[in-house]
RNA sequence: GGCCCCUUGGUCAAGUGGCCUAAGACACCGCCCUUUCACGGCGGUAACAGGAGUUCGAGUCUCCUAGGGGUCACCA
């Protein structure tokens, strides 16, 4: 059997949907999964839609998640070019191929004829399709139109009856009738190919043997065969893959700015989280591990996991796999991640060893960093009710009497370190006959000035200073007084 | 609207006619641990869209209905 390959086709938008990631993502498994090649093509026939920059994005993303092409416009490979707007001369001669045997026709029809037709075919409550009325012009009459200089497109000229089958590998099989099949343009009147024929023609040229690519092609896929029936050429593979939805009834959206790879990445996530978690959306690997590297992905990756229906993206679990990944991070990991946000929390010289190892399992995405520890650089003001807590069996007056008399002992201290502020403090409860937390609640609030800190009292302390820990602590017995 | 596709807890999903009194994970709730909050551990709530049929037996096969998605461009 020949090698596999397979290829990822994104239009240049400038804007990398998580979507089309993850169709990149199957497409090098399965490649990769078969020892074969994936290449990267990119689609960008649509002159009015080109975006500065754009193909760079595609380049930086997939190398970003560690998602490599063996051919691809960057490094080349044996069937280049590999920008479709380079190809452009390669498909006209194919396309008039396909006029010789009657399989398409020069089409005169002027954009607002076609328009008004359409419209026409609306009133009446009808489906527009091309009537093929160029299809009927004579030879003289074609030459004519030519000699005149009258711009044309090329169309397929498809069947009016019958039917037509396919298999896909995930769907089964699928039938249409011929009847539902307009009569595409395979070569606009700028004569670049639209995506029916170059698609068709590059997959073919490109030796691609399974062709991966969102659900929304399966009706056409019929009309693709066609062509490839035309040309006496293979038919390759289909693998149709379902959308990413945001709830039961929208695909993920640009516009809901939460659609693109980028827009994760700047929540703070991190790029393996989100690869992992949608590697999984869609597809499972047949046992109940949730959590792969690249590598192992490539090694469990089959289609038969591919799921039919379309997923829901749901964030709360993307979160609980990046928590996964944060956990795993060594020290040095975690605080490069962090340091960003620790900048923006106003944070700076503070004990990177001690931070990470209060945040790191608290932290589920880095962006929730700095309103958990703004408080360390600044101490916003807080009421005295903080100083209740029942649990902790404590309240302003007994606060109070415990900030009183740890107060000296702390200014005692001679080395201000976590084990012995540990070390001072625990001594005090056991010696005084003190629940831990009557003692440091206390000492918490008056540190932190708010009910929730990651971390506790001690190390909060540690973090703070002397000079910083003793300070807040007069303030908050001042408080009390 | 025509055509194509989909449908197991709130979400991702296992399930390929009897092992389903339907797995696992996230979320949620409770308990334990505990110095607040987390982490961790233990436990709990919660689903075969509806209806006919085939079969000794249906989440699994068939048909119908409903709901949803896709598509019907000189976009891809």
């Amino acid at each position: 059997m020949d090698k596999i390959r397979t290829r990822f086709a994104p239009s240049p938008t400038g804007y990398m949907h998580i979507g089309n990631l993850r169709s990149a993502l199957y497409a090098y498994l399965y490649a990769k999964k078969c020892n074969g090649d994936f290449l990267l093509r990119v689609e960008d026939t649509d002159s009015g839609r080109l975006v500065e920059g754009a193909v760079d994005l595609v380049y930086r993303t997939l190398k970003d998640v560690g998602i490599s092409w063996d051919e691809g416009p960057d490094i080349g490979g044996a069937y280049g070019p590999y920008i479709q707007s380079e190809r452009k001369s390669l498909y006209m001669p194919y396309a008039e191929q396909l006029i010789k045997s009657g399989h398409a026709y020069r089409c005169f029809c002027t954009k607002e004829e076609l328009e008004k037709k359409r419209e026409e075919a609306m009133g009446r409550g009808e489906t527009f399709k091309y009537d093929k009325h160029c299809m009927y012009l004579n030879k003289n009459e074609v030459q004519a139109n030519l000699n005149a200089g009258m711009p044309y497109v090329i169309r397929q000229n498809v069947p009016v009856d019958g039917t037509t089958s396919f298999t896909d590998m995930i769907f089964g099989t699928i039938t249409v009738d011929n009847s539902t099949l307009d009569d595409n343009v395979l070569i606009k009147a700028d004569g670049m190919p639209t995506y029916n024929f170059a698609n068709v023609i590059d997959d073919h040229l490109m030796k691609i043997t399974h062709v991966m690519r969102g659900m929304e092609y399966l009706a056409s896929t019929p009309k693709y065969n066609m062509l490839y029936d035309a040309f006496g050429w293979d038919i390759p593979k289909y693998i149709h893959m379902s959308n990413i939805m945001r709830d039961d009834r929208h695909k993920l959206s640009k516009r809901d700015g939460d659609a693109s790879y980028e827009d994760f990445i700047n929540k703070g996530y991190m790029k393996e989280a989100v690869v992992n978690y949608i590697a999984l959306l869609g597809w499972n690997p047949g046992d109940e591990r949730e959590k792969f590297t690249m590598e192992e992905l490539i090694d469990a990756f089959s289609i038969e996991g591919m799921s039919k229906s379309s997923a829901i993206f749901d964030e709360n679990k993307l979160r609980w796999l990046n928590a996964l990944y944060i956990r795993e991070l060594s020290e040095e990991a975690f605080t490069k991640h962090a340091s960003k946000y620790y900048m923006k929390a106003g944070i700076s010289n503070m004990n990177t060893a001690l931070l990470c190892k209060i945040l790191q399992p608290r932290v589920e995405i880095f962006s929730e960093l700095p309103p958990m520890v703004d408080f360390l650089s600044q101490l916003s003001d807080y009421s005295t009710e903080l100083f209740i807590n029942k649990k902790s069996k404590t309240d302003p007056a007994v606060s109070k009497g415990i900030l009183l008399k740890t107060i000296p002992i702390l200014r005692e201290l001679p080395v201000w370190a976590e084990t012995s502020l540990h070390n001072a403090l625990m001594g005090f409860a056991e010696k005084e006959g003190l629940k831990n937390g009557t003692v440091l609640w206390p000492i918490r609030i008056s540190l932190a000035g708010k009910a929730v800190t990651p971390g506790g009292a001690i190390e909060i302390a540690a973090l703070l200073g002397r000079d910083e820990s003793l300070r807040r602590l007069d303030l908050g017995l001042s408080k009390l007084s």
